[in-house]
RNA sequence: GUGGGCGUAGCUCAGGUGGUAGAGCCCCGGAUUGUGGUUCCGGUUGUCGCGGGUUCAAAUCCCGUCGCCCACCCCA
């Protein structure tokens, strides 16, 4: 093999694609049920976008994201998130005016450059969902719902919902600066990754996993005990709610999310059988990133899932999703080359019925056919010989009876008078 | 970018101490005339990841390189 894919880059086969698709299908449900509309994203976008939205000096645009210059010069840049795009869209589009309380989800492949592993590649798939123009605790419980609700319908085992506040503008500054001394009084406990952080970004400090790092920081501030008020007012009702409504979140004061334009509530969901990487979404608010870019200063929260990691994570009986194998109803066999036009127009009227009917090579022998006939499931085998083209009448195999019924139906019989005759010698499901 | 593991037919793998490549599955064909699922017989596909070295001889030893996987980092 001479030309392969790209590292990280893979294909995706029948089976899988098929997974794939049940569990879009069980998202976009659940989406729907919750008054999104879908929106379709360019894959490629400015790379001023991302710089600006999840921030220069966050590793996905300092050293994951795919750019380019294009040939007027404008830097490019493959998308590595949706947020951004759906942030800069809905202000494009005006719909901060015409949809000033907008729900619209996407779906779509996203590019980072990161050393692929279980669960991670170059290019992946994500499922996310912007909620806009409200900043209330209720529109956070109602997101943190859609997510739980969303787990349960793919099916996925044991998740987890990890849920924290990063504060705002008037918290988070003074916070972080509180953090960063904190460590610096530690700092030769720290891992020299940890060190680099302590100016950069801090709270990457919290969710090192390097044990000396983690006892360094087993007693540094939590940005939970430091919330101002009004942060503390939102995040305690998103929790009461939560209770009502019956969600499950675990407290985690020790999360941070690695893109800039978080505040407030920001949230994980974990599940079990991904290796390292058990993260199957993640996302949160971020009020200030629809002004960042340009808009009025509207609010937003959402969320992605990762489909990759969604379906590692409901596979090994994820029954419920079934894999819906596009099993064909009936085999059309010409037997011979003077039976390949009849068969041709034939099978095309059948399946404007709404039947599954695949075509045979008039060159193969009968048994051939048969054989494969029984490979893929076939109900029935429409047997166009010599024969059966001489007396205009076709020939069908009943493949789960044994049994044949010779001259059944005549070539030029109506098509849906055909079908009413395969069902009086069985019963079948057409689609 | 940094570690560790692995690279033999489409797939899963076998090939002690070097002798020049195999099995199962899959696929295709046959077992008398136009009929499947079992059985039997036969068959196709390999630069043994690639390059170099040692040797009369290397899939097997040495070096290098590439690729894949897992983990770190980061995240979906």
């Amino acid at each position: 093999m001479n030309v392969t894919s790209i590292k990280g880059f893979r294909d995706v086969l029948p089976d899988e694609a098929a997974r794939r698709r049940a569990i879009l299908d069980a998202t976009r449900g659940v989406l729907e049920s919750y008054g999104y509309a879908e929106i379709e994203l360019p894959l490629l976008e400015k790379g001023e976008l991302f710089q600006r939205s999840v921030g220069a000096t966050s590793d996905i645009v300092e050293k994951e994201m795919y750019a380019f210059e294009d040939r007027d010069g404008t830097l490019i840049a493959l998308r590595p998130e949706g947020t951004a795009s759906a942030v800069r869209a809905y202000v494009e589009n005006g719909l901060t005016r015409s949809l000033p309380v907008g729900r619209l989800w996407y779906s779509g492949p996203m590019f980072r450059r990161e050393r692929p592993q279980k669960g991670r590649y170059r290019q992946f798939s994500q499922i996310g969902a912007e909620f806009f123009g409200r900043d209330d605790a209720a529109a956070d419980a109602e997101t943190l719902c859609l997510v739980a609700d969303i787990c349960a319908a793919v099916g996925v085992r044991g998740t987890r919902i990890d849920l924290n506040s990063l504060g705002d503008a008037a918290c988070r500054p003074a916070y972080r600066e509180a953090l960063s001394e904190y460590g610096r009084l530690h700092a030769s406990e720290l891992c020299t990754d940890c060190c680099a952080r302590l100016e950069r970004n801090p709270l990457r400090l919290l969710d090192c996993k390097n044990p000396g790092c983690k006892a360094a920081m087993s007693a540094a501030p939590l940005m939970i005990d430091h919330l101002c008020d009004p942060c503390r007012a939102h995040h305690d009702e998103v929790l009461r709610l939560l209770g009502v409504a019956g969600v499950a979140v675990t407290a985690n004061p020790r999360m941070v999310r690695g893109l800039d334009y978080y505040c407030r509530t920001a949230f994980e969901v974990v599940a079990e059988g991904l290796g390292a990487q058990d993260a199957v979404g993640g996302g949160g608010r971020y009020d200030g990133l629809v002004a960042a870019l340009g808009g009025p200063d509207m609010a937003g929260i959402g969320f992605a899932f990762g489909l990759e990691r969604l379906d590692l994570a409901s596979r090994p009986d994820g029954d419920d999703l079934g894999v819906a194998a596009a099993a064909v109803k009936i085999l059309m066999a010409p037997v011979g080359e003077a039976a390949a036009g009849p068969a041709l127009a034939l099978a095309r009227r059948l399946r404007q019925t709404g039947l599954r009917v695949e075509m045979e090579s008039p060159g193969r022998r009968l048994k051939a056919q048969m054989k494969h006939a029984d490979k893929i499931g076939a109900r029935f085998v429409v047997i166009l010989g010599d024969a059966e083209i001489a007396s205009g009448r076709a020939t069908v195999r009943d493949m789960r009876a044994q049994l044949d019924h010779a001259s059944l139906f005549g070539l030029a019989d109506d098509a849906t008078a055909i079908v009413t005759k395969l069902e009086q010698i069985g019963q079948f499901e057409q689609r």
